[in-house]
DNA sequence: TCTGGGGTCCTAGGACCC
DNA sequence: TCTGGGGTCCTAGGACCC
């Protein structure tokens, strides 16, 4: 029984869009290799952590021929022993590894988030031709929603066609359109909703050969409430899954038919999000969607190695610095400095993670300080170091210099000329031109980092290869 | 498990005010 | 009088996603 009278829902024509295997993908396409057929693993180098980096994407071949998932070890993918010795050979004389097994026919390469970055737009691009901006909402780096209910109509006039199957069309149309300029493959989730669309995407047009898949109102019994386990349904992770568990709920089809009253109690609104989602309840309309200006950035890592205070000090300057720098890039000043400090897993205390207002800024100077006074206040005084997390938050836009009562503004003035003009340097030169001496010293990272984007590495050819192939 | 990184949203509880 | 009550803001922490 349906707990829902659907007939008073509105009906929306929504496409969840996502790459198949995005980042393989573009790998793929560059290189003029089918992306369904080579068997092809993105690997992040994470030269501070474990050996043999981080699987961040694997072709759809590479998962099926060799069961690689996508956040597998570089250290626990398949190797011919003729390619072990060339890595372990190149290894030694710190050369750029190949990247080809051609025992397997496998390819391992390092990613290029900026390549990505530029493809994601392109793919927008396109999609600008099947509705109109307001009704697109890029969701992540390869998912775009997208509100088809004005412009299907468009494409398919006259009353031959029932709705479902110009949707259909439509999103067909999309996926060639993509193939034929980009050389992608995508797959579309069709909903009446946007929660529907993203379930008909996540749970069944990724395993069908089309790569599209529709559900409706009239699904949510024999689809939504299908769903298993707990966790393949969006939004319910493993410790949302346990906390269901235990108190019964086994299925989706439980959730939908939970006393939503007590669900409100025990976890808020987001008890009632959750009630609604899995009855196929969602009233989101794309075009209302406000586009959260980033309110926050963040940098975070895992060091190398353990840290005593002393050594970790150079690290949190030099990661405050370049945070806060990428606050200026935005024109933004920060009122807030989060410092994350995550302690060896050998110690007995796990760290801490504290956060301090502070008068809008985007001073390196005024933020180091900070970043240090929260260390001092809150570090245990004994604990190795392993983890480090500095985030800025509650920007402010304005371009006046907000003068506080404690500093002589003369100083903040030639503060803020000296970051600029760094700034500006990096800007044209790259960050390795300019930095402080002390991280040429053992223990500075940044200079490693200095060329990634999203904390993987950047790339610099993608650019001019992608135009090439244009051409 | 010899630890990936960058984000967002929500909540409980404390401080403070009227 | 044993414990007023309502509201706002802030912080730490939990949880999730890609």
């Amino acid at each position: 029984m349906a707990n829902f009278d659907y007939s008073k829902e509105k009906i929306q024509d929504i496409f969840m869009i996502d790459v198949k295997s995005f980042y393989a993908s573009c790998e793929c396409v560059i290189r003029g290799l089918d992306p369904l057929t080579t068997r092809l693993v993105v690997l992040s180098r994470a030269e501070n952590t474990s050996r043999g980096g981080l699987v961040l994407a694997a072709s759809p071949a590479a998962k099926k021929d060799f069961g690689v998932t996508n956040v597998m070890r570089g250290r626990d993918l398949p190797m011919s022993p003729k390619f072990r010795k060339e890595l372990t050979i190149a290894e030694a004389k710190k050369e750029i590894l190949p990247v080809y097994d051609d025992v397997l026919n496998f390819y391992r390469v390092p990613p290029r988030m900026r390549y990505y970055i530029e493809e994601n737009k392109k793919i927008n691009y396109i999609f600008k031709d099947f509705t109109s901006p307001i009704d697109m909402h890029p969701y992540s780096i390869d998912e775009t929603i997208l509100d088809v209910s004005a412009s299907l109509n468009y494409f398919y006039p006259g009353d031959k066609l029932t709705r479902y199957q110009k949707r259909d069309l439509l999103a067909r149309d999309i996926q060639i359109e993509i193939y034929n300029k980009l050389g992608f493959y995508v797959t579309v989730g069709i909903g009446d909703n946007v929660i529907l669309a993203k379930l008909a995407m996540d749970n069944e047009a990724k395993h069908n050969r089309t790569m599209r898949a529709q559900w409706t109102y009239a699904d949510v019994e024999a689809k939504v409430w299908a769903i298993k386990p707990l966790t393949d349904f969006w939004s319910i992770g493993s410790r949302m899954s346990k906390r269901f568990e235990a108190m019964g709920i086994l299925s989706i089809r439980d959730l939908a038919n939970y006393d939503f009253h007590k669900l409100h109690q025990k976890f808020g609104i987001v008890g009632l999000e959750y009630y609604h989602h899995a009855n196929g309840i969602d009233r989101t309309v794309v075009s209302h969607k406000y586009q959260p200006k980033s309110n926050s950035l963040s940098n975070n890592q895992v060091l190398p190695k353990d840290y005593n205070a002393k050594e970790f000090m150079l690290i949190l300057r030099e990661q405050v610095a370049q945070t806060i720098s990428r606050v200026r890039k935005r024109g933004a000043k920060a009122a807030v400095i989060h410092l994350y400090v995550g302690y060896a897993m050998s110690e007995s205390e796990k760290g801490f993670s504290r956060q301090l207002k502070m008068a809008p800024t985007n001073s390196t100077a005024i933020v180091i300080k900070a970043a240090e006074s929260i260390f001092n206040k809150f570090y245990n005084g004994h604990s190795k170091i392993r983890h480090i997390g500095v985030s800025f938050g509650h920007f402010t836009f304005n371009d006046e210099l907000q003068l506080d009562l404690f500093s002589d503004p003369r100083n903040q003035i030639k503060d803020e000329k000296l970051d600029r003009a760094v700034d500006e340097i990096r800007l044209k030169y790259g960050f390795t031109s300019i930095f402080k001496a002390a991280s040429l010293s053992d223990y500075g990272t940044s200079l490693n980092r200095a060329n990634s984007v999203g904390g993987h590495a950047g790339g610099t050819d993608g650019l001019e290869v992608i135009q090439k192939r244009l051409e």
